[in-house]
DNA sequence: TAGGCTTCTGATACTCAATAGCAAGAGTAG
DNA sequence: CTACTCTTGCTATTGAGTATCAGAAGCCTA
């Protein structure tokens, strides 16, 4: 019944307990679907289950980053950085330079490169996490 | 004579003023042309001139970023950034998922998806960052 | 299903990168 | 050169993230 997430079968295939912790920070980054700082992560886990502590939070953040399902990324100005999940290896969007509004896509067309890419030098490519900065609408009728 | 860095213009056009602190953060991370933290940074500014000083390359970093002149990025496990240098507007690089090697690139072939963004989400787009995770062939053999 | 080994957790204290505040100094426009 | 304003350097402070460790909970085996 767990087993229908597939972060939870990754931790399954590296030998990790799939503990309470780890299955509640997963829960909250799920219905997140964002860009979440530790902060905010750690209030969601608090609503779900409070007897899960912050350091499990930080632990389970780290370990799932190392597993390659999460990627921290510095957004809007502040050094702490937003967690992003990588739904299957990778993740897009653009980021609003002066607004800081976060749009996420999802085609990216970089099969190709990445085939190239891994002749071309000769490693494995597992995702990749591709961001545009810009200005968007909103603040370009702003500014004019 | 420092008009010659294309950075130095960007200020300028900003009306930022060019001091000595911000000549100096550009110079050390010119001649870095690399990924380097903050503290790699302020050791390197402080080598070319020990009268700047941290709070002034934090704050250059800063206004570097918000420029777009500079992406922090997270690297190797430690979450204190590391600063990429977005030569013309965007970055390119393969990182090894187990010893951290760091294997830049430059065509990426992404002006053709620029444009298409643009058009399709009605914004402008100045940069962009694109990260390949995987796994090196050094750390292929040795996995072996 | 219970036993037993091992990993993981929760609480707290601690560390140190990053920031705030302010008086003094340096850029720049005229 | 002068004057105005932005920027600096110093230092105190903050707070995200980490270390520690005894106890709890996964998970494998039988």
């Amino acid at each position: 019944m767990d087993s229908q997430s597939p972060y939870i079968q990754i931790l399954r295939e590296h030998g990790c307990r799939i503990t309470q912790a780890r299955r509640v920070v997963l829960r909250a980054l799920e219905d997140a679907s964002g860009h979440y700082t530790s902060a905010q992560i750690i209030a969601a886990v608090q609503a779900l289950d409070p007897r899960v502590g912050r350091a499990s939070v930080f632990r389970a953040l780290e370990l799932f980053t190392r597993l390659g399902i999460l990627r921290p990324t510095y957004l809007s100005g502040s050094l702490t950085p937003a967690y992003v999940l990588m739904s299957d290896g990778h993740h897009h969007h653009v980021i609003c330079s002066q607004c800081q509004v976060i749009h996420e896509f999802d085609d990216c067309g970089l099969d190709a490169m990445t085939r190239q890419l891994e002749s071309r030098l000769n490693l494995r490519i597992d995702g990749h996490l591709l961001e545009f900065y810009g200005v968007c609408a909103d603040c370009q009728a702003a500014g004019a």
